[in-house]
Order: structure tokens, then sequence, then C-alpha cells
DNA sequence: TTGTCCTGTGAACGATGTTCAATGAGCTAT
DNA sequence: ATAGCTCATTGAACATCGTTCACAGGACAA
């Protein structure tokens, strides 16, 4: 019985995130409706409850399955121009970032957009993803600067992928920067081949 | 009499922005309660849609002060340590944004968390004082690069303030990068720094 | 059949931003 | 001074929202 529910539950949870998915895919965040998702799944509002500790909870679900498809599209983007020197290893990784994103907005925004209670901790297994991403970047910077201890490479990769975010971000947003997207690819080959270049002369 | 209730109106405006922007900078944009604003303010809730369209309206005008003082704060530091050479200049500006933004971080955060409705537009002056940030930049990077076109350093902008843009967010983002502050002003240095040395060769 | 769990239910709750009929203050004309 | 009129202000009412929890009803053991 026990296991039967467990079951159930999961199945529910799935169909949940799927139609959570689509929605957000198509609307963003904020048009989530707690009743909404409860019709279209053919369940309770409380049976929501039941399976995700709370909105928030469903749309951490999500997230959780853009990371992964993410990831993915990074690596294989990576993956299909290999072998590359490292500087356009950086720049192949950065432009899959900013497709991912600008194919998918609405999910990508999602990723940073949850809102955590300053009580509530962020999941472990959402740092996990950010740690795998940064492994991706760290990876090239490496061979590019062969010298650098681990705490280096650490704080360059953050700092280019957040370098990185911001132009897509700001990108993206078009209303504030008002950048032609064909532009957001140079401006981040502009930011990563000059930092190739001055790393090389170290 | 028109004049009377136009006075009234502005003395309403100023008084209701006073108190988001306490609001806002204690606890963040999240927390706005129109009604715990209209008690504060000694008037009712309708009072506030007379003056103010919406709540967005409200917070739009919170952050055209945030805006203002900003440009003050960055414009100072950057006079302050005049003169400097213009990739010390860029440095400095970065730097003081990143310091504007850690001491304000929900103020700073309100600027690019208003949610806009698709139908309504970015009011003109929100665009001007992002205009007057990049200005800022742009001369330094157009001492850096003398033989450069307008588009060209304004593209250079666009992408350095986004890079120092994602820098500061994501490192305010404590949950999300674990980056402590004194590193962030070491990663903003590296990314303009190596910037300046490729443009310099150019 | 009866009794005992336990699970899913959905009406109810407490907030929220926003609206709009009604109030009343202030000006004008007599 | 008084009556009448205009229009800004008001705050109760409305529509939604996420979230809860007393309860109904099904599954299983005795």
């Amino acid at each position: 019985m026990a296991r039967d529910t467990e079951k159930r539950r999961l199945e529910l949870r799935e169909t949940l995130t799927d139609i959570a998915e689509r929605h957000v895919r198509e609307e963003g965040t904020a048009s989530l409706r707690a009743r909404a998702l409860a019709n279209e799944a053919g369940c309770a509002v409380g049976a929501i409850y039941n399976v995700f500790e709370d909105m928030t909870g469903l749309i951490l679900s999500v997230n959780g399955r853009t990371f992964q498809r993410m990831g993915e599209y990074v690596l294989k983007s990576a993956a299909d121009k290999a072998p590359q020197k490292p500087a356009d290893q950086l720049v192949t990784i950065a432009h899959a970032y900013l497709n991912f994103a600008s194919e998918n907005p609405n999910l990508w925004r999602a990723l940073f957009d949850v809102e955590m209670p300053s009580d509530r901790e962020v999941p472990a297994w959402y740092l996990d993803e950010l740690g795998k991403l940064f492994s991706i970047i760290a990876s090239p910077l490496s061979e590019l600067n062969p010298t650098a201890d681990a705490r280096e490479i650490d704080l360059l990769t953050r700092a280019l992928f957040s370098s990185v975010h911001g132009i897509v971000l700001l990108g993206l947003e078009q209303r504030i920067s008002g950048v032609p997207s064909e532009q957001l690819e140079e401006m981040i080959e502009i930011v990563l081949r000059n930092f190739a270049a001055s790393q090389a002369r170290t």
C-alpha cells in the first residue's frame, strides 16, 4: 500500500512538473496558477501540496529539468566542435549558453528568478548543477593558464561565467539594453577573446 | 483650486515615495503592501492610485531616486580619484558600482526587478539614466581605443557594463555564488584589466 | 460486516492589488 | 449667509492568489 501511494505520488509529481514546465516555457513563472495546474492535472489543489512543499518547490522541479537540458546542450555544443583551442572552447561554451537562453528565455530566467524565503535553503542539487557548469568552463581555463592554482581557476571561472551571464541577461531584457541578438555573440566574443589573449601573455 | 490639488498630490507622491523607499531598502520590493503604505502615509488606499498608476509606478518612482544617487555616487568616485589612466578609471567606476550595490542591495536589485507588463512601456527617463551610466563608461573606453567608431564604443560599453553587472549580480546572490565580497573586486579587476590590456595592444 | 487507518479532496481562510459608488469639502452665484 | 454644484478623496467591496485542514470515502484486517 505504502508502495502504491508512493508510486502514485511520483507520477503526480511528474505530471505536475510537465504541465508547469509548459506553462513556464510559454508564459513565464509569474503566470503559474495552482488552480489551473490542478485542473489540467485532473487533481485537487490540495494534491499539489501532498507532492510539493509549495509552488516554489514545483518551480524548482521544473528548474531541475532545465538545468539538466542546459548542461547537456552546452556539453554537446563543445563536443561537436572539438578539438578546439582553449579560447575557442570558451567562446563555443558561452555561445551555447546564450543560445540556450534565447531559445528558452522563460525557462532560463526561471533558473535565477526563484525567490527563496530567507529561511529556506537552496537544494544541494541546485548548487551541484551550477558546479557542473563551472567545471565545463574551468577545463579550458586551466589549459589556457597551466600555472594557475585551483583557487585562481575557480575565481576566473566565476568571473567569466558571471560576465557572460550578465551579457545574456541584459541582452535578453531587450527593453533595457536594446541590443540585437547577433551583437550579443559579438560582445561575448570580445570579452572572452580579450581575456584569453591577456591570459596567454601571462 | 486645480493648483492646490496638484500641489497636494505632488506632496503625497513624495511622501509615498519616501515610505516606499524605506521599505524597499529594508525589506526589498516584494514586501511592499498598499495598505501598509496608506497607513503610514495617513491616507486611504485609493489615494495611492490617484497619484500612481499602480504599485509598479510607485516602485519606478523609488528607482528614479536610486538611479540618481547611484549616478552621483559613481561620478563622484571617479572624480575623487582623477586623474587616472583609462584602465584605472574603468576599474574605479566598476568598483563604485559594486560598492553601491552592496551597500544598497535591495534598492539596487529593485532597479532591475521591476516586472513590466508586456504592454506597458519603460519610462523614457529610465533609459536616459541607463544612458548616463553608459556614457560614464564610454569615456575612458574611447580614450583607451581612439580609433574605434561610435558603434564599436557603444558595443564595448554595453559588453563591459553587462559583464560587471553580472559579476555584481551573482556575487550579491551569495546563496548561488558563495563568493566573498573582497573577491568580487578582484574578479572585476581581472576582467577589466585583461580587457584593457588587449585593447591597448590593438 | 465492522472498524481502523490513511489519502485525496475542495471549501474556507487570510492576504493581496485594484476599483468605484458614495461622501463631503470647498468654491460660486445669488 | 445660504444653497447648489463640482470634483477629489475615501474605504468597503471585488477578484484572485497561495495555502490549509476538517472531512469523506476507499482499502485492508479482524
